[in-house]
DNA sequence: CTGCTTGCAAACGGTTTGCATTATT
DNA sequence: AATAATGCAAACCGTTTGCAAGCAG
């Protein structure tokens, strides 16, 4: 993405243009895979860019409020954010915590039927298939 | 799961059966809904019973470890276990964390394609609706 | 200039751990 | 008597918060 269209989203959410919502911003939109908060800190850190872990959360919660960013929580550890955006779902080692993105396992979009809505204005649904990654399955 | 059978279990995985566990057990078999390892230790310590609440989370992980109990992990706030382990999934509320079974949401079992298990050994998948409980959804 | 945003550090909630003590087998 | 399980308290991890100082608009 452009620096522009960067400043125009931020904006269109009513953001003012700091170095470090440009700087987390930007490392999601050149890189691809799931980020703990940590891991988002750890990575803008090095780019030269001063940056508080409060900030990195900051705008990580702020751009999942706005749909910008899929929050991932599966299994221990921490909360993983998902630049990935289009619908998908997950997959996930219950032994090491790997995680990756599938195509959606649920075809199209669930009509849960009133009956079992119980009530709830539903949002949507989150897939998570548990098992375990290629690697700790061989190791048992 | 009746305590009967439990208390089987237990055994047959070389578990001495302690008040403690007899505790959690019973209370978990007399009720039904969705516990945190806080409110297990506060429902089971009223029953005259002294129990820790580490104690509490050693018998809860054991329980889950072996199948008998479902650990659900849902947005916000502590894990919940839930006594119920026929085959179901969550409704969840975003704001209150109210939390409810309902009927699976997908048809038996997915038997996810090769080509899309990514070298996975599946053990389930876990679907969570999420949306506004009743309440919360009046409430705006 | 205004006030949103940041950084810091402390607080926080949930869970785990180390170790001496207790109780089941 | 042997040893698994308990209770306690402190440690721990991920996340949130309060507040003074900074900087975008």
């Amino acid at each position: 993405m452009t620096h522009d269209s960067l400043s125009r989203r931020l904006r269109a959410h009513g953001w003012r243009l700091t170095r470090q919502r440009q700087a987390v911003v930007t490392f999601l939109d050149e890189t691809q895979g799931h980020f703990s908060a940590e891991e988002v800190h750890a990575a803008v850190q090095t780019s030269a860019t001063p940056i508080s872990l409060a900030t990195v959360y900051n705008t990580l919660t702020a751009l999942a409020a706005m749909g910008e960013l899929g929050e991932v929580r599966a299994g221990r550890g921490p909360t993983r954010f998902d630049p990935n955006v289009r619908p998908h779902d997950h997959l996930v080692c219950g032994r090491c915590g790997h995680l990756i993105d599938i195509e959606p396992v649920l075809a199209g979009e669930i009509e849960l039927p009133a009956a079992r809505r119980h009530g709830f204005a539903v949002d949507g649904v989150d897939v998570i298939v548990r098992g375990r990654c290629r690697d700790c399955a061989a190791r048992k």
